[in-house]
DNA sequence: TTGTACGCGTTATCAC
DNA sequence: GTGATAACGCGTACAA
């Protein structure tokens, strides 16, 4: 890898005038920039990002750190940070936390020292009193955190009142709720929804672990415990798993078990029957996420607002039709 | 964030001083070295990787390229390559080419303008000639790159032997594969060995892009145009796509259809019903790339050798029982 | 219009 | 044992 100072030397220059042309910054005579350019182009030259960096102090990078990347939820969110930050001249740097606090951390220390130019966190521990210390601007994204930070989230309580409400209008009366890990605030707010429009028909209200293999669990103790023709499940992978576990036990789903997930990522439309679900606008999520650190990043001061954006019901069929209900 | 200097001047040392501690190199008194210590702690003083990496010319980050990471399997694969890399003190830059050229090389381009360590990738475009070129080392995974790079790979041509051998095993004799994009080598090999093995049992041998949206469309085509009661799909997703459209179309699985896939992805299980697979050993693949590339990065000369990893059947239920059969 | 020289934060090589 | 100091490659005052 060549170094500025070779392409001042081939074009007769000096680097000065190389960074002039580089960053097209400052007089350059013509026939000093072709020179440049030609030496450029023959030493196949570009520019040492990491001494540029150091001098800078911008890196381009910006962290995304996820609690999980093999659940497909995060991988279309990062896709939509990707998308925005390319578009906008940043890398991003993907970090995998497995729910686990201490990586979590080493991964935050790691990308500060690193100098990255922003964060976007999608997890959080509630005892975790160290976003308020981090020097580079962050943005939560489908999680909240404390302090005065932008975060972005879909509107869950609004998703949970819609699914309970789409149970009932379709003929449901005995409902249950799936729910992720209570302590995250995102997820209690669609289960609070659920349970306030289920009212009197809430037949009970179970927690699961994100994951596939916890959900089948989950699903295997719902099912030995009581009895319901409507579940709402905190998001696509646990109504897949719940699915899963009916169709084993041989409950004819949507006629015997309605059941409504949450996110509306792809996986949905791949199971059979396809997975009626509240959908999450997961793309314009990250997008938003994305542009608003930039914007934080590259000065404009944004207001450390709640973005909550609106979910809407995706009619599939593991519910049953309207005109089929009475 | 404070610097080396700041520590040495609390410390009442010389920056030096404050190296040699950091680094535990060379030698330092027990009263020094805790002075350092204490001003390290008071300061939350952490070295700055940028101005580290300018000087020792390695950044302690691994890239890693793949085409879609909304398709579940590369999750996967980046989930043990992060495993692996932060195990060995890395750090795993994700980047998305959605395989289009121009993306690939522009990500390649500027990886290693952040002088990445190591690179390992999981695309590859036959007409691209610029692998050879990069300094930085380079391991392929999934898919195969020319000149002498070192490659994983599971059996694909064992996998489609084996599929077509299941199929016939259990009973199907109008065999179809659903190919992806043939252009690539360790796609091509998957359907090869199937077709030798299916022998004058393969009625049509189709293609679709690795996406469900369009393995639907391939799925449908296949429907409109053959019947087969055995199909062996180029990966899960697309198996997935199928076993949906047969499912609208009213075709039994596995009863008129058996329908085999590849990969082992987790949402073989999640489907209805469970897909039949050919697992590759996802994970142990991811591992053994990442160890590679940190063996030739850490100074071991590897050879450029290929390593093809065994791949098994996952029997679930889109292919009957062998005592259905009969 | 162009070149010299310095600083960014670290590590390594010398002298002391 | 320890402290100056010279790199690493880039960008930019400031002088020419």
């Amino acid at each position: 890898m060549s170094t500025i100072r070779e392409v001042a030397k081939v074009a007769n220059v000096s680097v000065a005038t190389v960074s002039r042309v580089m960053n097209e910054k400052g007089y350059v005579s013509e026939k000093a920039r072709v020179a440049v350019l030609q030496a450029i182009k023959q030493l196949d030259y570009r520019p040492n990002r990491v001494a540029r960096s150091l001098f800078q102090k911008r890196s381009g990078l910006i962290g995304l750190i996820v609690p999980d990347i093999t659940n497909p939820y995060f991988p279309q969110l990062a896709r939509a940070v990707e998308d925005m930050a390319h578009k906008h001249g940043y890398q991003v740097i993907l970090c995998n936390t497995d729910e686990q606090f201490q990586k979590e951390h080493e991964y935050i220390q790691s990308l500060e020292a690193m100098h990255v130019d922003g964060l976007i966190i999608t997890t959080n521990y509630s005892n975790n009193p160290n976003y308020e210390t981090i020097e580079v601007p962050i943005v939560a994204l489908d999680r909240v955190l404390q302090g005065a930070i932008p975060t972005v989230t879909s509107n869950g309580y609004d998703g949970g009142k819609k699914a309970a409400q789409f149970l009932l209008d379709h003929g449901a009366d005995e409902l249950v709720v799936i729910s992720g890990p209570s302590k995250l605030p995102t997820i209690k707010k669609r289960r609070d929804g659920f349970e306030e429009v289920a009212g009197k028909h809430l037949v009970a209200s179970i927690e699961s672990p994100f994951h596939f293999q916890g959900a089948l669990d989950a699903a295997n103790y719902l099912f030995d415990h009581y009895t319901c023709n409507g579940i709402f499940a905190a998001n696509d992978v646990i109504a897949a798993a719940t699915i899963q576990v009916a169709a084993e036990r041989g409950i004819a789903i949507p006629e015997q078990l309605q059941v409504i997930g949450y996110d509306g990522i792809e996986l949905g439309q791949m199971i059979s029957p396809p997975l009626t679900t509240i959908a999450q606008p997961i793309y314009q999520m990250g997008e938003l996420a994305a542009k608003l650190l930039i914007q934080r990043i590259e000065g404009k001061e944004i207001a450390a607002v709640h973005h909550e954006l609106t979910v809407e019901v995706i009619e599939r069929e593991t519910t049953k039709r309207k005109d089929e209900q009475i």
